[in-house]
DNA sequence: TGACATACCTATGTAAACTAGGTATACTTA
DNA sequence: TAAGTATACCTAGTTTACATAGGTATGTCA
């Protein structure tokens, strides 16, 4: 667990946006910004020392290569410790949602076995 | 909007179970614990400085009260402030909360018209 | 009587994320 | 073709929520 309550870490929604696929730092923001319907818009001064801290522990790898336009991008693919590490935080990302939807009250929820279901309005 | 990403405060929790009824603190971390089902386990240091912040802000009022063994405790009571100030949390935990299922996938959730339905294992 | 739970408090530390800058390339449009 | 905007990456310094680690004092139970 993490020590800061209820601090659900980005990482968490960076790799898992990784799992998908092979990305690069902007494309990420962009991509954040558009599933979140711009509840998380990250400034580049937030992102980029993350994947860089990503990297370092392993949970990423980075990788330069040529976007069509011929202006190099910097890629970022997850590593199997990544993975690892986006289960155990989707797990507690999980156990801080039950936990305070049980304090506040009124909140009902499932899982649903595909990604993307219909009550997110797809 | 918070300023920090998914932070959700500890405050929204405790103005949550002072809008039941008025409390103190050390009540508070023991109800919040019980709830949580040891999720949430603040310690003194963490919370008697939020509550003193909650009453500067005018979101709770302090009193003391003698309990029947004589001894006296700091209840607080939750203001009309501090009512408007946890719905407005609760809504950007909600915000929060369908944004990151939304990045992360795969959940479903619905409100109930009640306090504690049966999918929390009440 | 000595340990433990209750009940309150403050000073200091930590780390996640933000702010505010910087550089450079590609595209668009006036 | 010049200027403005979007793309794409980066770092240094700051903020602040919360934790750590201490303190005091009363009530209870073995």
């Amino acid at each position: 667990m993490d020590k800061k309550l209820m601090n659900i870490s980005i990482s968490m929604l960076l790799l898992r946006l990784l799992e998908e696929q092979d990305r690069y730092g902007y494309e990420l923001i962009k991509e954040l910004e558009a599933r979140s319907e711009n509840v998380f818009s990250l400034k580049e001064g937030t992102l980029y020392p993350i994947l860089h801290t990503l990297e370092l522990e392993g949970a990423v790898e980075g990788y330069e290569k040529a976007a069509e336009t011929g202006r190099t991008r910097k890629y970022y693919h997850i590593t199997k410790k990544g993975l690892k590490l986006l289960a155990e935080k989707k797990k507690e990302w999980d156990t801080y949602q039950k936990a305070v939807n049980h304090v506040i009250g009124g909140m009902e929820y499932e899982y649903s076995t595909e990604y993307g279901t219909a009550a997110w309005g797809f």
